[in-house]
DNA sequence: ATACTAAACGGACTACGGTCCGGATAATAT
DNA sequence: ATATTATCCGGACCGTAGTCCGTTTAGTAT
């Protein structure tokens, strides 16, 4: 069993000693000036000029912060995103322990993608990392999640590319243009999620 | 059955018209120069600048042949897509028409990790379109070739999503990580490919 | 209070993808 | 040859993410 360092997604801290009091005061003026920005012209339409401009502080302070657009995106989400953690990890089955392995894997599905339906373009735009997007603390927390449930379901080949597989088939940027562009019902998504970890867990005879 | 009207890659015309000679020329050019580019700094480090520089042309001229960065790298690999495409469309089998549904979807994954593998970066490149890149010629006809051997493997269950998660599992990017910051051999991704195509063409008892 | 220092600040700067439009030019008609 | 026109050309220009470095400031030691 594997115990995470419990949640680590990102603060918005860059060095590692306590904060300097401006710093902890310019880091909430960016936080709220982002979602005021996000409000009025989406998750897409934040730049990060116009949210230096909008929180009052120079355009250095908010790549310090949070190193990137992408890390901006995620402290955004960090919340959020801890919950659903808490709730996979943590939480009642059948997404909590306690459910069979299956069972968790169709729950874990269900639950990535109402999550990534709710926080559509926000998820999209923390994915866009230009480095590797797989290898921020969530992805990788997500990836041995299921790696484990698959391995507890008894699955034979090769756990981790598998693993690997149906993160892909979870992605943010593949399930908005599925839902957004070709119209398929969230439900569907589900249903298809459902037969495909089924079907691979199902013990070959 | 559907036959697409074979191999519409990107040919790298604007118009619709015939070509004007200049405009040719100039093709050639750029074409010439992005390769001797790519050589010297790799797929990555090609810029729009640098290429215009090279080719002796107008930077207006480089997004008038090719539209964007990305489909200028999908131009460059036309001829090996083109190649790849008769393949499994034409070839012989177990890739080509012949064999059965799912030594055919096997087939089609291993090629496609070797093609992915082979060019890399321009494969990853290719990609990156802002706008929707699963709209692309190419992966277009690949998601329903993927999705018609899926229903002639006979799966109940909602070929298009099933086609779209094998399509995400095959992803450049995703492969190339897997690779080269992973270590995973290309033996071991083949493998993992065909036990998860075999398990979801598997029949429910 | 003063001096000191490490941290944070700000905004000019770079690199890059992509757009625009006035001017040049190849094909065609006369 | 000349005129006409649709196409193409070039490079200045824009928006954006991310970097750099001289300056300022919060916290601390004296």
């Amino acid at each position: 069993m594997f115990l995470v360092s419990l949640i680590p997604i990102r603060s918005g801290t860059p060095g590692s000693g306590p904060e300097r009091s401006d710093a902890a005061r310019n880091r909430e003026l960016l936080l709220c000036a982002a979602r005021q920005l996000i409000e009025e012209c989406g998750a897409d339409g934040l730049t990060m000029d116009k949210l230096a401009e909008r929180a009052g502080v120079g355009k250095g302070t908010v790549f310090r912060r949070f190193g990137s657009r992408a890390g901006l995106m995620m402290t955004l989400l960090s919340d959020s995103e801890a919950e659903f953690q808490g709730r996979f990890m943590f939480g009642p089955p059948p997404l909590g322990p306690g459910a069979p392995p299956l069972e968790r894997l169709i729950a874990f599905g269900a639950g990535r993608i109402g999550y990534v339906l709710e926080y559509g373009d926000l998820a999209r735009a923390a994915d866009h990392s230009v480095y590797n997007r797989f290898e921020v603390p969530a992805a990788v927390l997500w990836h041995r999640h299921l790696e484990y449930l698959l391995r507890e379901a008894g699955l034979e080949a090769d756990p981790w590319l598998m693993a690997m597989s149906l993160s892909a088939t979870l992605d943010p940027e593949r399930l908005l243009y599925a839902v957004r562009v070709q119209g398929v019902s969230p439900e569907r998504l589900e249903e298809s999620w459902r037969q495909l970890v089924t079907r691979l867990v199902r013990p070959a005879e």
